[in-house]
DNA sequence: CAATTCACATACCGAGGGTATGTGAAACCG
DNA sequence: CGGTTTCACATACCCTCGGTATGTGAATTG
């Protein structure tokens, strides 16, 4: 059972990631000592300092992950559609969801942006998920399917929206927030529609 | 020059305030020891807990404080109009100016969900501005401006889009974004209005 | 004027992030 | 195959800082 080095190594990062990714989640992002996420992967402090560099550098290889699998539940809930309307509707219903996982929530909505600072969040976010809601709206107005105007502002609108409201949702029992929330949605979205008169 | 302890008591707790949202604002919550903010108000942390009971209850207070006067310049904009959707354009447009000021961007923005936990920062959010928006699209619905639908949900929705929206434009050098933004933010919202088919 | 209150100051504790250094097993090298 | 080096950690320690317990002197009260 003697495991090479690298397998060893890479074996500690990912216990380290793990746990780390259950604490923040769980207690916030303060709240966790490195001492615990470290005892909790069957190692100390040494090792997590080794790999990471800091807490705020375990922290943010969490966050990166996060984010990677939150994209890619976007991106795969827009790829079942053809018409690219169709695509940003069911990109941004699948993100309104991702707030119920309290990974999501406590990790990337809460805790993120005050950790690493907005700028660093804004970056890793752009990169991992707001480029895909970028992307669909730069597609649906050279169609012409909306209002030819900036795309960052809008962006950034319904960027914060759809985390605000995703932060509300999984905080919500009512069964019906949701697809309120949807429609409530889609109908924002329809203003940047051309006008029909 | 002997104050009576009542006016001493209140001068202490209001520099404090003061020096704590000075603080606060520059350096962020987790960056800011309550001892300096003593030191900087001319006390020692000994006043500081005596009036707040903890860090967390002084940053507390300054949260309320600069909600309230986010709350007041959204609600005095919006009194200078007559017509309730140009009220909640106007309230719209003042709000997304209030991130320019770090005390805002930094304290209300960022770190207070935080720090007080979600749950607490909505419900003062809800008391001190995100009331009047709900109120504001009310009134319209009554009216039959904006399509009959549930308050809240959209409520989250423009105030996580305007939270955000501020964020950025507090960032942004271009001296065009404020106007694109707005510009955006009511397109989204004339999506709110009866179709016209 | 004595007793009491109270708005602080002072001294101290413990938790936790960070660092410097030790260590033993794997990898490398002749 | 034996010595050397590397390196993935562990250990011990420091320092900052939030919080608490207690002291104190001036204002207040009776």
């Amino acid at each position: 059972m003697t495991a090479t080095r690298a397998e060893q190594r890479a074996a500690t990062r990912r216990t380290l990631l793990d746990r780390g990714r259950l604490r923040f989640a769980a207690d916030g992002y303060h709240d966790v000592a490195l001492a615990d996420v470290a005892q909790s992967a069957g190692v100390t402090k040494g090792a997590a300092y080794h790999h990471f560099g800091s807490k705020a550098g375990l922290f943010r290889s969490v966050v990166a992950e996060v984010q990677q699998e939150v994209g890619q539940r976007v991106a795969a809930a827009a790829a079942r559609h053809d018409d690219p309307w169709e695509q940003l509707r069911a990109g941004c219903r699948a993100f309104l969801s991702t707030g119920s996982d309290p990974a999501v929530r406590r990790i990337l909505l809460l805790d993120a942006p005050t950790v690493l600072g907005w700028d660093q969040w804004r970056a890793m976010d752009e990169q991992a998920s707001a480029r895909h809601l970028a992307e669909a709206l730069k597609t649906l107005i050279t169609s012409g399917t909306i209002t030819e105007q900036p795309v960052e502002p809008l962006t950034r609108l319904l960027s914060g929206a759809m985390n605000e409201a995703a932060l509300w949702l999984a905080r919500s029992d009512d069964p019906e927030a949701l697809t309120q929330t949807e429609r409530a949605l889609e109908r924002l979205l329809d203003g940047l529609r051309p006008r029909s008169d």
